[in-house]
DNA sequence: GATCATAGTCGTCTCCTTGACGATAAACAG
DNA sequence: CTGTTTATCGTCAAGGAGACGACTATGATC
């Protein structure tokens, strides 16, 4: 087929964001309210167009920044950096009521904020946990209160992250992503059992992780903030495949 | 950030496919040559505009269909079915040199057709190894001769597709799709042998796939078609996730 | 027809990973 | 001091994976 300039519908193009978290042992998501319609009043991923010269990640980030006040991906700067790769791309021709709307979702990996949403354009944002905005069919029974539905396509792209998360931290290295800078085994472990919704034991756990070559690198330092014996400090080491692999418990 | 539908910038929405499939114990992507500029003459991947009210994977079904009588994902179909997926989305703004175009890229993995390209657009259509398309950083080293370099950025969505169909024969059972409905152990090696570039042994593969709950179901009949002893007939199981997956051997 | 080359299939052996779980260590709360 | 909590080390048995020997059933070649 020819590119014929005139002959090409115009589309609208913009980025959502799931942003994960972990927070008091659950996985969370970060959700703002809408201010107008369609869906005004309703919880929505964060997200906004990609502008006329702005590459779709560089939009990524942009809209992260504004929201969060995250940065992605500092390299080894101690300022809380962020966890952002490409999700998938939703363009169902009713996804939007207004308009044919492409959105490129991402997805972002965030360590827990210290301040509830820090630097964020903040007005009606939250963490909400991932269970209660999906609902049932989030894997394990749940038995919550259901919160309401997020607007447009948005349960669909938030569950599609999810999983990216669940599968990806199997993998790679990327539950490191969850934790500050400098953390203890113990940490990471809740990280996983967060995300998986599972239950690991501590000393295989302990065992797997230290054992995998160049995920973790002990800093020295050790620390009490949990309570029971001081744990060792680790920070992420430059290993991003993991070899072997963690794997999730079956079942 | 509030929809002003005049504040939105226009783009173009494209899906460009990479079509691949093993012939002749290599790994191979569908390549069209460019009719018209920009990039007159050189090959590029098949794609075209999405229709105002289509899906973007009822897009990329439509292009596959128009290039190569395929028919993504038919059931059980006897007809050459396809797996299809979307793979990631390109939207560097200087991608094209003419307008702002986004690019929603697909994958696409076929068994080997029997006729060169049956049933499409196949004025200037080939199969090309992705070796030959790639060149040097395709993973092992490389020697043979090289190809005129793909048109826009279609090397790089074309190894993105390459790395992620060697990563989903790990823990999927779509080295299926690259096989005909009925096939051997044998054939089923081959394919994995072809897409990571390696040789493994046939012994272990033969005990591993066929331990594999759900990945394999023998059909009862057998085959002499590769020489030596006939081989049993399988057809995919019902299985989509292997467990345990294959692994490829490391370095 | 005997022999050879080619694939396919079954077994064995060893090493390593994993899951289950006992035991010890170092902090804090009472 | 004692109990509680969390961290860390060790042991053991079961299963998976790589290396590789052995045997089988075809077609090709002499």
């Amino acid at each position: 087929m020819p590119y014929d300039p005139s002959a090409f519908p115009p589309f609208a193009v913009t980025v959502d964001l799931v942003v994960l978290t972990v927070r008091k042992d659950a996985l969370c998501a970060l959700v703002v309210r809408r201010g107008e319609p369609p869906y005004q009043g309703m919880w929505a991923l964060p997200g906004g167009f990609v502008r006329d010269d702005e590459d779709l990640e560089a939009a990524a980030a942009r809209e992260l920044t504004e929201e969060t006040g995250l940065h992605p991906q500092v390299p080894d700067g101690q300022s809380a950096g962020a966890h952002l790769e490409q999700l998938a791309t939703y363009g169902a021709p009713d996804r939007d009521p207004r308009m044919r709307v492409v959105s490129v979702a991402h997805l972002v990996l965030a360590p827990d904020l210290p301040s509830p949403i820090a630097g964020g354009d903040a007005r009606g944002a939250r963490w909400a946990p991932t269970e209660t905005l999906l609902g049932g069919a989030d894997g394990a029974g749940w038995d919550g209160e259901r919160q309401a539905p997020l607007a447009f396509d948005h349960e669909r792209i938030l569950r599609d992250g999810v999983e990216r998360a669940r599968s990806k931290i199997e993998y790679s290295s990327l539950a490191t992503a969850f934790c500050p800078s400098e953390f203890t085994v113990g940490e990471l472990r809740r990280v996983y059992e967060a995300v998986w919704g599972v239950v690991l034991d501590p000393r295989n756990f302990h065992r797997k992780v230290t054992g995998t070559p160049g995920f973790l690198v002990p800093t020295g330092g050790t620390t009490t903030r949990q309570g029971g014996r001081p744990a060792q400090l680790f920070r992420a080491g430059g290993a991003t495949l993991l070899n072997p692999p963690m794997l999730r418990p079956e079942v």
